[in-house]
DNA sequence: GACAATCTACTCATTCACTGAATAGTCACA
DNA sequence: TGTGACTATTCAGTGAATGAGTAGATTGTC
C-alpha cells in the first residue's frame, strides 16, 4: 500500500480502556469524552460516531452490551470487555504505529491507554515506536538520496525527516515524563 | 471550529497551475501526477478521484472543457484554465494552511505551485506560513500553562509543539533551497 | 496472424469516516 | 409552569476516496 494511503483506523480500541476499568454506558463515555483532558484532549468524537464504533466493537466481539432499565429513564446498555477484547487491546496498546501522521491521534490515544496500564506498558510502546521511526528515517534518508530529481523533491524528504526527528526527540522525553504522573497508572 | 476537525480540502487548486501552463486533458494530468517526484511525490491520486476533483473545479467555472476528437481513440475532454481560476489560483498558493497537519500535503502542494511561480510566490507564502504557524506557538504554549491537567496533558502540548517548531525549522529553509532551482521558475 | 497485456480516457457504484439532527423523554431551575 | 439542559440512543445524509467497469486501441510476444 502507498505510505501516502490511509489505512483503517483503530482508535476506537482506546474505548476498551474504559470498560476495563469498569463497565460503562454509552452516554457515560460520551461524557468522558467530553472533557478536555487526557484522551479528550487527543481525540474528539461526535455521539453519533461514537456509538458507531462501540457497535463496530461488539461486532467484533471484543465487548458485549447488556440492557438495564433504569425506571423512569431511558434504558441504557451497559457495556463491558470480552476475554478476546482484553486480548485485543493489550496487543494495540503496544503496537506502534506506521506513519508520523499518525501520532497525532492514534499514538497518542495508545500512549494514553498504556500510561493507565502501567509503566511497563509505556516503556514497550515507546521502544517499538521509537525503533519503527528510526527505521523509516534510514528509509526516508536513502530514498531522497536515490529519488530526489529536484530542490523540491529534496525538500519534502527534509519535511518528512525533520517531521520524524522532531518526534523521536519528543519520544525520548515520554517516559521520563509520564512516570512523575503516578496518577496515570491503574494496575 | 474545533483545531481537530477536518476542513474542507483544496489541493484540487494545484490542478490549476498545470493547466495554467497549457490546455490538458485529465488523463495527461493523471500520467504526470503518477510519476513519483514533483508534485507526484506528495499527492497520489487516483484516476477516479481526479476527474471529480477536475469536475468540481469546472463546477466552481475555475476550468472549462471542450471535447475533441482524435480519430480512433476515444473523444477527450481539453481543459483550460478561466479568468476566474487564474485569480483563484494566485490567492490559493499563497494563503496558509490552518493547521500542522495539513503541510504534509495541502501545504507542499501549494509550495509546489508557488515554486513554479516564481521566488516572489514562494517567498509570500512562506513568510504567511511562519506567521501563522508562530502565532499558534503562542497559543498552543498557553494552553498547556493554562490546560494541562496531568503530566499526559503537557506531553500532548509538547507534541503539538515540537511539530510546529521542527516546520517552522523547516520553513526556514525553503526559501534558501528553492531559489538555487531555476527550473522551478516558470513565470 | 492470433492473442494477451497494457494503454487510453473516462465514469460510477460502493465504502468509510463522520456530521448533525431526530427521538422521547427526565430533570433542574427561574 | 415553562424552558433549557440533560439523558441515551439512533439514523439519514455528506464528503472523500477506492476499485472496478466501459469500450475500445496499441504494443509486444509467440
Amino acid at each position: 500500500m502507498s505510505p501516502l494511503a490511509r489505512t483503517p483506523i483503530t482508535i476506537e480500541h482506546a474505548l476498551l480502556g474504559f470498560l476495563l476499568e469498569r463497565p460503562m454506558h454509552g452516554y457515560e463515555i460520551h461524557q468522558t469524552l467530553l472533557e478536555s483532558n487526557a484522551l479528550g484532549l487527543v481525540w474528539r468524537v461526535k455521539q453519533g460516531q461514537l456509538y458507531s464504533l462501540l457497535a463496530r466493537l461488539e461486532g467484533e466481539g471484543l465487548i458485549r452490551a447488556s440492557t438495564e432499565s433504569q425506571g423512569a429513564r431511558p434504558p441504557r446498555k451497559m457495556l463491558e470487555v470480552t476475554d478476546r477484547g482484553r486480548e485485543a487491546y493489550h496487543r494495540w496498546v503496544i503496537e506502534p504505529v506506521q506513519h508520523p501522521r499518525e501520532v497525532r491521534l492514534l499514538f497518542l490515544a495508545k500512549l494514553f491507554c498504556a500510561h493507565r496500564l502501567g509503566p511497563g506498558y509505556v516503556s514497550e510502546l515507546v521502544r517499538r515506536q521509537e525503533q519503527e521511526f528510526r527505521g523509516q528515517l534510514d528509509g526516508l534518508s536513502r530514498q531522497m538520496e536515490e529519488h530526489s530529481q529536484s530542490a523540491f523533491d529534496e525538500l519534502v524528504y527534509e519535511y518528512r525527516i525533520g517531521q520524524v526527528e522532531a518526534t523521536l526527540r519528543w519520544l525520548s522525553r515520554c517516559l521520563d515524563a509520564l512516570a512523575r504522573d503516578p496518577a496515570g497508572a491503574r494496575s
